[in-house]
RNA sequence: GGCUCGUUGGUCAAGCGGUCAAGACGCCGCCCUCUCACGGCGGAAACAGGGGUUCGAUUCCCCUACGAGCUGCCA
């Protein structure tokens, strides 16, 4: 049997990783064996719509390289894939009275008032309410009745009292509940959609949904879903429950709480790549201790019997760490064209960019990081001469003023501004003086870039800056440490 | 409140009755070195608690605690 799985988004806003995570689950568990991997667009709570978000839905799973099989914009043959459509052919509406006429639902035509009026308890802010099957006891003559007035109505599903309802979960094992523990869950809205728990039952089984794969927050409501293909006579399909992820308050994510959409991430100067990566190691972990995977890796390896039940912090410092491990492995000429915009931005268009795309590559975690480690090519920070004095390079800020003095003349000089030229003779000069390299280019460094640390050292710096650029400022260094000498 | 699920270092996570309880991120130290980074080496750091079962429990069962999810004419 070939295995089908579905997304099934409602379009209300921006992704997150948590639905991404979902979404590439079901992409490997399809892939992984050559099946088809769907994309159902679940518009059925008008209210919540959000414009564009289907289009933002289409853009996160094309950058996430995860490309459906069937889709609203892919027919095969299971259309239409959204089900405000699929409701206009009065598909649900003609199932549910299925189930009506089986006994396994019924009419309900309770207004607000009398539903506020079942709400007893009232548990952390909440009221509780269970339906007390009120609609039930009417007779097919008093529905008729009140069908032909045009009374509002919704359908409800009919669950029994007694007994248990049970199934089996791929990864949480077999779920058993009392049946009385099942509220009459609306199946048909009085707008005349479906709810989702009716929708994504006969959508499952009308598009051939092998392994239904979603989050965990419908375990519970699994068994009613259940009770829905029994009702039908449909095969249950197979169930993958995917773990939680949350914050680092162990909350779940939610954009509501600011967290972090799949769109921000890459605003933040995160690789697709590198996200996608991360966040299949967030409940799902490899036979082996491999934690660097492309997608196509994924698909070959990707076994979901060895997802965790347990839910897992998202951890931006492990994200971040990954993706510079994508920088760091990429090619060269890539990153720099990727790296040439931050580049731009930060320096101009003057300098050797892709020299300094090279020194940064194995320095930054995401391309924002460029910025602040290049800024210094640009223009000289106001520096503090304290930052001549270095203990392991036993300098001072006397120590450098000397060297810099000494070491001027033989830099005006030079002809050869090469970082190879550069640090051939400047060690060549060390060696000859008896000092250590650090102590002769820690001042030259400092006097370039006014700071501590930088992506290169001084000669490569030199380099970049060129002769006159470099000579200027190490002049000013010297004149300042004369000045503050004082 | 009820129901369902979960609980190995700060985080991800291996383990599936007998291990000195992997590995990764982060953190710390050392080496390399013209700073930083990369790279290399090393370190601190965990089986929620209590009962069982067993010759032997991180592993199986029960209870408790804690956490999460559901309990919507939201998905």
């Amino acid at each position: 049997m070939k295995i089908r799985t579905r997304y099934a988004p409602s379009p209300t806003g921006k992704m997150h990783v948590g639905n991404l995570r979902s979404a590439l689950y079901e992409y490997l568990i399809a892939k992984h064996s050559g099946g088809d991997f769907l994309l159902r667009i679940e518009d059925t709570d008008q209210e919540r719509l959000v414009e564009g978000a289907t289009e933002i839905i289409y853009r996160t799973l094309d950058r996430a390289g995860l490309h459906h099989d069937e889709g609203p914009d892919k027919d095969g043959g299971f259309g239409p894939y959204v089900q405000s459509e699929r409701m206009r052919t009065g598909m649900y509406l003609r199932y549910a009275k299925e189930l009506v006429e089986k006994g396994e639902a019924y009419y309900c035509f309770c207004d607000k008032q009398r539903l506020e009026g079942l709400k007893s308890e009232v548990v952390e802010g909440k009221e509780v309410m269970i339906y007390d099957k009120h609609c039930l006891g009417l007779s097919p003559q008093e529905v008729e009745a009140k069908l032909a007035a045009g009374l509002p109505y919704v359908i409800r599903q009919n669950n029994p009292q007694e007994g248990q309802t049970s199934f089996v979960d791929e990864l949480y094992g077999e779920i058993v509940v009392d049946n009385a523990q099942l509220d009459d869950m609306i199946l048909i809205k009085s707008d005349g959609f479906p709810t989702y728990n009716f929708a994504n039952v006969v959508d499952d089984y009308t598009m051939g949904i092998t392994h239904v794969v979603r989050g965990n927050e419908y375990l519970s409501s699994s068994p009613k879903y259940v009770r829905l293909y029994q009702a039908f006579g449909w095969e249950v399909p197979v169930y993958v429950h995917l773990p939680l992820i949350t914050d680092e308050n162990h909350k779940k994510l939610s954009k509501r709480s600011g967290h972090s959409s799949f769109e921000d991430l890459l605003e933040q100067g995160f690789l697709p790549e590198a996200i996608v990566n991360y966040i299949a190691l967030l409940g799902w972990s490899p036979a082996d201790n491999r934690e660097i995977f492309s997608l196509e890796e994924l698909v070959r390896d990707f076994d979901y019997t060895r997802i965790s039940k347990s839910p897992a912090v998202f951890d931006m410092a492990k994200l971040r760490w990954m993706n510079g491990e994508y920088l760091k492995a990429m090619d060269g000429d890539v990153f720099f064209s990727l790296a040439r915009p931050y580049l731009e931005q930060a320096l101009g268009g003057e300098l050797d960019l892709e020299k300094i795309s090279a020194m940064v590559k194995t320095r930054i975690e995401v391309w924002q990081d460029i910025e602040e480690m290049v800024a210094f090519f640009a223009e000289l920070p106001d520096y503090d001469l304290d930052m001549y004095a270095h203990k392991k390079m036993k300098t001072t800020r006397e120590s450098s003023l000397a060297l810099l003095r000494e070491v001027l003349p033989l830099l005006e000089a030079q002809e050869d501004y090469s970082h190879e030229g550069l640090s051939g003779f400047l060690q060549a000069f060390a060696q000859e003086k008896g000092y250590k390299n650090g102590y002769v280019m820690w001042p030259i460094r400092t006097a370039l870039s006014g700071r501590q640390t930088t992506p290169a050292g001084a000669t490569e710096i030199l380099e970049v800056l060129g002769r006159e650029e470099g000579l200027r400022r190490i002049r000013l260094g010297i004149e300042r440490l004369a000045l503050g000498q004082d």
